[in-house]
DNA sequence: TGTTAGCACTCTATTGTGTTGAGTGCTAAT
DNA sequence: ATTAGCACTCAACACAATAGAGTGCTAACA
């Protein structure tokens, strides 16, 4: 038994349908509504063939079906319609990201705000990681007489700190010197490529005292550690969206979806790796996190003057208006690069 | 009808009971577990009268009663007794604080997570406010011809930064020396005490260079911007602590409270005005939100050297053990005041 | 041979009906 | 002032009856 065209189409009707209601759809209601003009009888066989090719579900015997993972997979990859927004929903986006935007932590939440609320799912969003990013600068600033605050500024305006220890003998004029060496040296060096080997350069061009040894080991510790851990912030919105679907009426199966969702570290590596591909989708089980096995993520990259910068991304039941997720993704992916390249880049 | 001493031993016993179970007490509880050796009946005349007097409610005519919020105000006043830590409990907290902190970010994870799991409640932090701070140092770092980064860095050693225009012929050299200046004019300032006023001295000592005038009038915006939106960091942790409790079972419930919690602002506002008092206590409409009736809100303030930065808090259900949430946020309070302080200030 | 009408059967969801038990409120006795 | 006793209230639970949506199968039809 093949997978011919007329069961595709009861497919998609059926997934459709149960995009729509979250109800299992029975063979009367695709009779009407598939615009097959089959009976339901018909309808009825067809739909045992699918569930025998497991694409169907039932929850008990004499009730209607539902898509199995396996369908949406199909759906994804062969039967779903690229959709586009609406004139309005461009608009609200246009809107939300004109006012009041002053900085990337600004756009980081409005981008996971607007998200949510156009696509009515939980959003999240990662802020960009730098470590593909250009250092521009380094300057110690001294705090006391035994610590000082190591700030690292990339060429796409993104600053990262640390507090470092040095010994108590170095003057003020003297970390300034080290800061401006440093910077010579290694401006223009990938943030993650800059590691001990470039170090004795530096040393040499300082006039190699023991103390300034000291703190330029320090400083490569720091920036190993900060491009090891990227420390970057999730920012997540419109949880509350979520129990809003039936799927999560039972406080049981609500509770446990919060209880993934806390525990950031999935999302985040979820996220993290997704900035690799343009667009990822995870089905159920696909994201491997157990408690999350009936829901999707729908991810999408932005970017600043072209290089991919972090990713955001879209959580909601499996039966997800993929179509519509993957439009309002390309949308705001190309507001936000927009932005923010005219924000730390652009003359304006 | 007054409130005499029998009434308050009563009420407390139903506090107490009430805030372990969350089941409505009934008279015959409170006579076995009162310790006043007193018949159901007579409690029952008793509690008669405290529901006159407004301190006890019931869900319906034939059961038992609870607290209203008129009364846990007066338990929070009058009663409650001050409990400590178990030292398990304390062991806990300084476990959590002693491995893998980086920096404040960290501090301020690592707190709303080690508040919630001993709370059970939500917790919430939020980071340090720096308009008290002082100012250290001002670099400004070029980005582009007509973009740079404005850094400011306090005496605490937190940083903020902010992309400001700049003229395109100002040169790399004269930006440092810009920089120079105004640090050396303004530093030791409180970051919320610059103002327009301080920048025409800087102005001077620079040569009045109309340039110059144009980027010291973004530089004090910026300044002036970051002082009224502090752009802090609300953390929160624990949301699915509270779906564990009895008063959220019914998703509706649980879906209002969700709703509450994140639209931030209103927490954000409550932990924000919090930091001027050691501890606070909202019961109930005391917080304004009418989402958040049927909750509570503790604070406590943190601090760094001696100085109040800012405040974390436990959002937990209007019975909510006070007397043990005032505790943790007590011993927490102090450990996060001194990490702080040793991670930027002491020797170590 | 593919399609359809008809029908028995299955299973959920809903509604209604006792029944139980915890707890109050009142009264009369101590 | 306190307590025992008792009628009454109300939510919670269990159980049965009913309705309705939908399947699976068979036989008839084009």
């Amino acid at each position: 038994m093949s997978l011919d065209l007329r069961k595709l189409k009861i497919l998609e009707a059926i997934i459709n349908d149960y995009i729509m209601t979250a109800v299992p759809v029975g063979s009367r209601t695709v009779s009407k509504r598939s615009g097959l003009n089959l009976s339901s009888a018909t309808i009825r066989n067809e739909m045992f063939d699918l569930k025998e090719l497991g694409l169907l579900e039932q929850p008990h015997t004499s009730s209607g079906s539902m898509p199995s993972e396996k369908a949406y997979r199909l759906y994804v990859n062969r039967l779903m319609r690229k959709s586009s927004l609406t004139p309005e929903e461009a608009e609200y986006i246009s809107q939300h990201f004109s006012t009041k935007i002053d900085d990337v932590e600004d756009v980081i939440k409005q981008t996971a705000l607007v998200l949510s609320q156009l696509t009515s799912y939980m959003s999240m969003v990662i802020s960009p990681q730098l470590y593909e990013a250009e250092l521009r600068r380094i300057q110690i600033i001294p705090i006391t007489d035994e610590k000082a605050l190591l700030v690292v500024a990339s060429d796409v305006g993104l600053v990262r700190d640390a507090v470092i220890r040095i010994p108590a003998s170095i003057s003020d004029y003297e970390l300034n010197r080290i800061s401006e060496m440093l910077t010579n040296s290694l401006a223009g060096m990938k943030l993650n490529e800059i590691s001990d080997s470039c170090m004795p350069d530096v040393f040499k061009g300082l006039g190699e005292r023991r103390e300034y040894l000291e703190i330029i080991k320090r400083l490569a510790d720091s920036l190993r550690n900060a491009s090891r851990n990227p420390k970057q912030e999730l920012e997540t919105y419109g949880v509350m969206n979520l129990l809003s679907f039936p799927e999560y009426s039972d406080i049981e199966a609500a509770r446990n979806l919060l209880e993934a969702i806390e525990h950031t570290d999935v999302i985040y590596s979820i996220l993290a790796n997704a900035k690799e591909f343009e667009f990822t989708i995870k089905i159920g089980s696909e994201i491997e996190d157990p408690k999350l096995s009936n829901c999707s993520i729908v991810t999408a990259t932005y970017s600043i003057d072209g290089k991919p910068l972090g990713s955001m991304g879209v959580l909601g039941p499996t039966r997800m208006n993929y179509s519509r997720v993957l439009a309002i993704l390309t949308h705001i992916g190309k507001s936000i690069s927009e932005i923010l390249t005219q924000m730390y880049l652009d003359a304006d």
